[in-house]
DNA sequence: TAATTATATTTTTATATATTATATTGATAT
DNA sequence: ATATCAATATAATATATAAAAATATAATTA
């Protein structure tokens, strides 16, 4: 089977397609992916993603950089520690529909299907 | 302003990591967004993309070949061309949400707003 | 001074892309 | 059949990055 889509403009989709493309980049990795999919939740301090990810506490914390450096997290310092939220919408949109693809999700809009009654 | 989604689970989403995080290197250079976006509005043939994306015939070819291994993409010869067409919904899904929210495209069931009348 | 997090540095390893040249497949004319 | 042209793919190489991990150290706050 194939697909097509609602229109989508190839000079348009040229104009955004670094920017566009650096956010996937971005999100194209197994760390990222997770870390955001944590932060999309309610914003997490530092220790609570490196317990949630079991990573070593410099590798999460340059690739919270990343995230940082292409904006798609700010943070707020409490104490002594740092809180991580999501910071973009675009990422946000990305990762509900990565969900409900590759996750088996429904879209929050989709109508329930009708099931049988026995 | 910071932003939350409707609920990811982590481990579900650590389940398909791997096979999402390869989709969105594949989509995550603009030479291949920019021919599955050409690819999207229907088949098209090898030197309709040629035309339309400016690449040397050779490179091309190449990244037509990253995008049917990773099965975004599927082909049939008719005489002496090559048609492309698009192969997984999931792409579909991913590239209509890139559009609407880096190229300011509605999302099809959006309510058309209240414009003011003069 | 301990806890939390970030940064710098180095090393390893892996890609990524373009280029050039060549091969394959199908159509057409001889 | 064979030669040839057009369309596309593949192979091989070169070049350029750069991505991730590890180790060590620094900065900030309590």
């Amino acid at each position: 089977m194939t697909f097509t889509t609602a229109e989508i403009n190839l000079e348009t989709m040229r104009a955004s397609a670094s920017h566009t493309c650096s956010m996937l980049k971005t999100l194209a990795n197994p760390d990222r992916l997770l870390l955001l999919c944590r932060i999309s939740q309610g914003e997490r301090c530092v220790g609570d993603l490196e317990e949630a990810l079991d990573i070593h506490q410099p590798t999460l914390s340059q690739q919270l950089g990343v995230l940082r450096d292409e904006g798609l997290v700010t943070t707020r310092r409490d104490g002594k520690r740092i809180y991580y939220s999501v910071a973009s919408k675009e990422a946000m949109a990305v990762m509900q529909v990565l969900y409900e693809q590759f996750c088996g999700a429904k879209p929050k809009r989709a109508k329930p299907s009708r099931v049988k009654q026995r």
